[in-house]
RNA sequence: GGCGGCAUAGCCAAGUGGUAAGGCAGAGGACUGCAAAUCCUUUAUUCCCCAGUUCAAAUCUGGGUGCCGCCUCCA
């Protein structure tokens, strides 16, 4: 049981080996905090969460770094439109970050960097570029000498011909070539500077990435993930600025997530066909927007619509209907009878190889969750079963199995969570003192006040069901 | 123009050489006081088209068609 990525670099699989023993290094491009996130960002969140929970699970131990972008032309441009300065711009919106994040179950990358807090980094780093000829300062710009770097194009399978022949790059007279891309801008009056050897300015794009990296993971580290568009300039131009300074392979395996389309096309900010992720927060549970945003594999396009996500929700609902049946069957006691566990037990082990098998594969969370609707359709089949019996057996085989769930569905893929948190010591006896006044209404086939107290309970938001083991009730 | 990717049922989707996972929707049935949930049967002789390699191809090769992305701020 190998774990497989695909790399961009290589375009291949490859067998992941971390640079130290089971440890890893991960850097993610985060937001440019002058708005709210939308739902492709989100994905971009997403993809890392997963790759550090199952890297979690298989035993490792993660750092994760992730930036946010907090000085550039956006953001000063929306901090004047706003009429605010652009640090309350970014409190604002990394605030708003934290609460979306919180809410789709994507755990806290271990250090948020922030470019504003790195200048001296940057600085630092463009100075050796220059000294070493890979930059060269023009009228108070420094900008990078693409030339001069001879892999330039590895990771976008671009060669420097071809893009001139594209030729849609900004033509300046400050440029050597019109593929040298910026890494410090001289400031224009009332911008936001810092003082640097080229006079007041401040950084370009790319360089943050490089400079944020290098301090918090050091000049090799293991994974660096960000969306497909990020490819070309952003990452490859972050390759050619940290191999330049260091002189050898900084990132082992890049990982880039596909977009999000909506009606088949790109959704970006500057096309206007985006939701934040936010909206769609307000009007979707929020474990059904994840379960959407992983129900494809990261690298293909997937297509948002009302329709996928009613899809999702129902594809959910499946599974957190057996693990609630599973739970409520944990909670009982056991009894005598010669029912076996072991058929239990082949569905337990047949399907957690195909789940590690399935993660191994290049995070393939797709196919994941086709296999926990194996798992839940194996486990209904056993217990809806006319014959089922829940002895002792059988419970060691189902605890297994919900310690399965609880792995995969709930701490792998964060599909899955308590929504019993709520409840105290007085409820779970009240509510079963009400069922249990319902039961003795059924039995004197007084369903009227039994379904009264059914619709009541389901008015409050718990919902019961009748099984041959009694009345079940769980959360909406 | 250059480069990259994709094409699997009504829809979504996994599957890179061994005879098509899974979800949604549809049809029929079982269970149930009614519900809910669940199960069973059924829905692609076939994976965009053509040719080739092979005992064997959705999977590899060549050609064609269609769609998408990148080359410009973008997840």
């Amino acid at each position: 049981m190998t774990l497989k990525v695909y790399n961009s670099l290589s375009g291949e699989k490859e067998i992941f080996k971390t640079l130290e023993d089971k440890k890893v290094k991960i850097y993610s491009c985060g937001p440019t905090v002058y708005d709210y996130f939308h739902i492709g960002n989100a994905r971009a969140f997403m993809v890392p969460d997963i790759i550090k929970r199952y890297l979690t699970y298989k035993g490792y131990d993660v750092l994760h770094v992730m930036n946010f972008t907090d000085i550039d032309d956006k953001m000063i441009n929306r901090a004047n439109e706003e009429g605010i300065s652009v640090q309350e711009l970014a409190n604002r919106f990394i605030t708003a970050f934290f609460e979306d994040i919180e809410r789709l179950n994507i755990r806290k990358a271990d250090i948020y960097p922030k470019a504003t807090e790195h200048i001296d980094d940057m600085i630092e780093m463009v100075n050796r570029l220059v000294e070493d000829g890979f930059a060269y300062e023009s009228n108070g710009d420094v900008y990078f000498r693409v030339s001069k770097f001879s892999e330039y194009g590895k990771l976008s399978k671009k060669n420097l011909d071809d893009l001139v022949a594209g030729a849609r790059v900004e033509v300046s007279d400050k440029k050597e070539n019109p593929l040298d891309f910026v890494l410090w801008k001289a400031s224009k009056d009332g911008e936001p500077s810092w003082e640097s050897p080229w006079g007041a300015g401040r950084p370009g794009w790319h360089i943050e990435c490089s400079a944020m990296s290098k301090r918090y993971l050091g000049e090799e580290f293991d994974i660096h993930t960000g969306g497909v568009d990020l490819t070309f300039p952003h990452h490859e131009n972050e390759i050619a600025q940290s191999e330049a300074c260091c002189d050898h392979k900084v990132v082992n395996y890049w990982l880039h997530n596909g977009y999000i389309n909506i009606d088949g096309e790109k959704m970006s900010k500057s096309l206007g066909n985006f939701f934040t992720t936010r909206e769609i927060l307000n009007k979707y549970p929020a474990e059904v927007v994840r379960f959407f945003l992983i129900s494809n594999h990261y690298r293909s396009p997937i297509n948002f619509s009302d329709q996928e996500l009613d899809n999702s929700a129902k594809s959910l609902n499946k599974l957190e209907n057996t693990v609630n049946k599973i739970d409520s069957l944990l909670a009982l006691e056991v009894v005598a009878g010669d029912l076996s566990g072991a058929e239990l037990l082949s569905v337990y082990q047949e399907k957690k190889e195909k789940l590690i098998e399935a993660m191994d594969d290049d995070f393939n969370t797709a196919l994941a969750i086709g296999v926990l609707h194996e798992l839940a359709k194996e486990v209904n089949r056993f217990v809806n079963n006319p014959t089922f019996e829940l002895t002792a057996e059988v419970k060691v085989s189902l605890e297994k199995i919900k310690g399965l769930f609880d792995n995969f569905a709930k701490d792998v893929l964060g599909i899955l969570v308590e929504k019993k948190e709520g409840n105290n010591d007085l409820v779970d006896p009240l509510i079963s003192l009400l069922l249990d006044v319902r039961e003795k209404s059924r039995q004197n086939k007084n369903y009227q006040l039994a379904d009264e107290i059914r619709d009541r309970l389901d008015e409050l938001g718990i919902e019961v069901k009748d099984t041959p083991q009694g009345a079940e009730w769980s959360l909406k």
